[in-house]
DNA sequence: CTATTCCATTGACAAACGTCAGTCGAATCG
DNA sequence: CGATTCGACTGACGTTTGTCAATGGAATAG
């Protein structure tokens, strides 16, 4: 994942002497950065890091029900917010009857964890 | 940073019966909750991944300079996810004369990285 | 002093986001 | 059947975000 910058020390420069050469990051590099990033930013909202964090201390999967009193927020926004985790495949969800239980997705984590360990 | 649910196993219920009892959240949790959705929503965009990315690898101090040929950005746009970097804690700068230079401050994604494992 | 370089800030704009009230479909109870 | 419950979806709203062109301010070169 590694950009070899030159990481020259600064001196003054002459006038018209370009700082330093452009240099060429590799694309592959963008799609990881893009996975991640996409990862971070369903987690970048206090409710949907809390709903992750509940739902990552039951190993199995929990009710919508019991999530809706957990927060300050309206029910239609709730479910905005689980939507918002599964389309970044963090959560999924599982419908029997007229309850929907939804679960962290096993290893969904695990490439933002590592990139950050 | 658990918050007790209890996950009884959801049968029918009868009409009129609510499905569960309202769980109060600790507002320590949500202090927690909104430091770490803080420094994610950062980390929800992939110019600044990338560039928080460089700066890891980087023990030292780099220069803005060698940072903008890197993406295909313009220069203000660079600087503004450089301050938004800046005020959540992840990184910071030093300037030295005409140049700046920034670096990831330690432990700054200490607490994520340890929520995430 | 003047010109140049580096970087931050401003202003503007479209797109995305968080939120809610309202609604709807599916499933269940009576 | 009709009434009720669960949870998703729609439309609307104000706010935030990502981006750039333009500008400003500080430091250096000549």
């Amino acid at each position: 994942m590694a950009v070899d910058l030159e990481l020259a020390p600064k001196t003054k420069r002459a006038t018209g002497v370009r700082c330093c050469e452009p240099v060429v990051y590799p694309d592959v590099e963008r799609a990881q950065a893009a996975r991640l990033a996409e990862v971070a930013k369903a987690l970048g909202d206090p409710i949907r890091l809390q709903l992750v964090d509940v739902l990552r201390r039951h190993a199995g999967k929990v009710c919508v029900c019991e999530l809706v009193p957990l927060f300050d927020i309206s029910q239609p926004t709730l479910s905005h917010h689980l939507k918002r985790l599964r389309d970044a495949g963090i959560v999924d969800a599982e419908r029997q009857g007229l309850w929907a239980y939804y679960y962290v997705r096993p290893d969904a984590l695990t490439e933002l964890t590592a990139w950050l360990s």
